[in-house]
DNA sequence: TGCTTGTATCGACATTCGTCAATGTATCTC
DNA sequence: GAGATACATTGACGAATGTCGATACAAGCA
């Protein structure tokens, strides 16, 4: 070992809430918090489910029409989902019968910014 | 099932490649790709050792500075810099008896445009 | 009250993942 | 060549993940 000449970049103030994967102080807490909203999106049916989703706008989508698009069974998208919601990353609401998702596009834009 | 009135957003033409997860047009290949990236991305190990390497700009960092701060055995190191390989997000290149790594800043900024 | 429907939870299973000790493979130095 | 050093690979093991069928739980309707 030898080599350890670290370039001291610049620690931008990381946007809307914690810092970027560039930032110098990037602690052992933000490292858990924003892995665990990458391993949300680290499914390719969440990846779709979220897109439906996050398309659906402020009007969000039941699950009803979510389940036969994904290829998946009911209880499938049904734990996806569950994923999703405890990642931040969507919430739901009941109305009668069925049940409704949204985005939650805070999340969302703070795992983009770690990516800065 | 009753509901089933999909909006339609509009399908934003996404930077680099890929499209984004608010695209209307969002097939199978782009999310098994985009998961790929996300899924290396999802551990704290593997997003400290990423915000290292790219902390260290064009000059890359050697490895041999990446094993204590991880707090990880450096077999471990190792793999999870192939994870990280694998996925695209940073590449190698031998020095002797040292290994430099360097991100790969277009895949970071493609997996940062598919959060649009 | 009972039946139907939409969604969540449970149980089981195969697969993948994170970790480390042990070992392999270059490269450098003497 | 012999030893030392830096990194990768292998093998093993427990933990977590994706999937589905079966079942539970509500809410609406007859």
């Amino acid at each position: 070992m030898a080599p350890t000449k670290r370039t001291s970049a610049v620690a931008e103030p990381a946007a809307m809430c914690c810092t970027a994967v560039s930032s110098e102080a990037f602690d052992q807490r933000d490292a858990a918090e924003l892995a665990k909203g990458y391993a949300a999106l680290a499914d390719p049916v969440r990846l779709q489910l979220l897109s439906m989703i996050t398309n659906s706008g402020s009007s969000g989508v039941c699950v009803c029409d979510l389940v036969e698009p994904s290829g998946r069974s009911q209880p499938t998208v049904s734990h996806h989902l569950k994923v999703l919601r405890d990642a931040g990353l969507v919430i739901s609401e009941k109305r009668g019968t069925w049940a409704w998702y949204f985005v939650v596009a805070e999340r969302l834009q703070g795992l983009r910014n770690a990516l800065a």
